[in-house]
DNA sequence: GATGAAACCTTCACCCC
DNA sequence: GGGGTGAAGGTTTCATC
């Protein structure tokens, strides 16, 4: 299960081009397809690669307005977490959801249309999920850096 | 440009299952491969899919420990943030950045190791950054949803 | 949106170092 | 243990309906 470079030359491809051929990725890790395709596999046995997803402009969609969300709950027993998380995977505005340490229970990116939307998803929704205490809305500008992984 | 059901259940397949075949799309979406390749073509030239990638985990690769960090810059003027920004994006540790509204310039998502590597990190790298006034660190117990984009 | 044929890619047994 | 070869089978693609 240890990785070589060849490797990490292949993640870096599949990361940035998932749907590249055997035969071209082959190419340009300097190996021939099939020890390029058994990598792959055995990759994809250890569970390093868990999968391969489309990237999608959540803007061409619609959904144009990203807002962090921190979220604290009145009690962080077993049940209430459980239960709050089991909302949260059920929203379609909730694209990433994360439980922290520190002063706030869940940090957690919303997309919604615009402004207005939001509101509507704060009040009618993220307010009215079991145990939600207190509520911050951090708006961002645009991002930054977008990484698929680590590879060095 | 505008999105149909079937265009939707296509970016609902792609973006969990990047790497399925046309025929295997075709027949999930209950249609033939090629009016699906045709419409995955069409999704690609108007850019609402941008790009295709593998999903690795980042603790098999030895980056097991994540952090956020806020950061806030001295000065927000433009030259101040072009070069912030240069230097976050050869920075490995640094998977995903956004600019923000609000009392932090900077939230980002950093990948090490470990407690002592993200030590390493902080004090030789993100405290020397060109313009870092403050930093905030908060850690992250467990990831509770992932969700490539939003397509409802 | 479907069909069919040509071109291409993936996969496997097998060989090699 | 890992990488290469070639042939069989499957997939993508394109003109055409």
């Amino acid at each position: 299960m240890a990785i070589d470079e060849l490797d990490r030359k292949i993640l870096r491809v599949l990361s940035v081009d998932a749907r590249v051929s055997h035969q071209d990725l082959a190419e340009r890790v300097g190996l021939s397809p099939t020890p390029c395709a058994r990598r792959i596999r055995k990759l994809e046995a250890d569970q390093i690669i868990t999968g391969y997803g489309a990237r999608i402009d959540a803007g061409k969609l619609g959904f144009g307005f990203s807002v962090f969300v921190s979220v604290k709950l009145d009690q962080q027993v077993e049940n209430r977490l459980v239960e709050f998380e089991k909302t949260i995977r059920d929203c379609p505005e909730i694209v990433d959801c994360w439980l922290m340490t520190g002063s706030f229970d869940y940090l957690m990116l919303v997309l919604v249309s615009d402004l207005a939307e939001y509101e509507q998803f704060l009040t009618r929704r993220l307010t009215r999920m079991p145990g939600v205490a207190s509520i911050e809305s951090s708006v961002p500008i645009r991002r930054v850096k977008e990484q698929a992984a680590r590879l060095r």
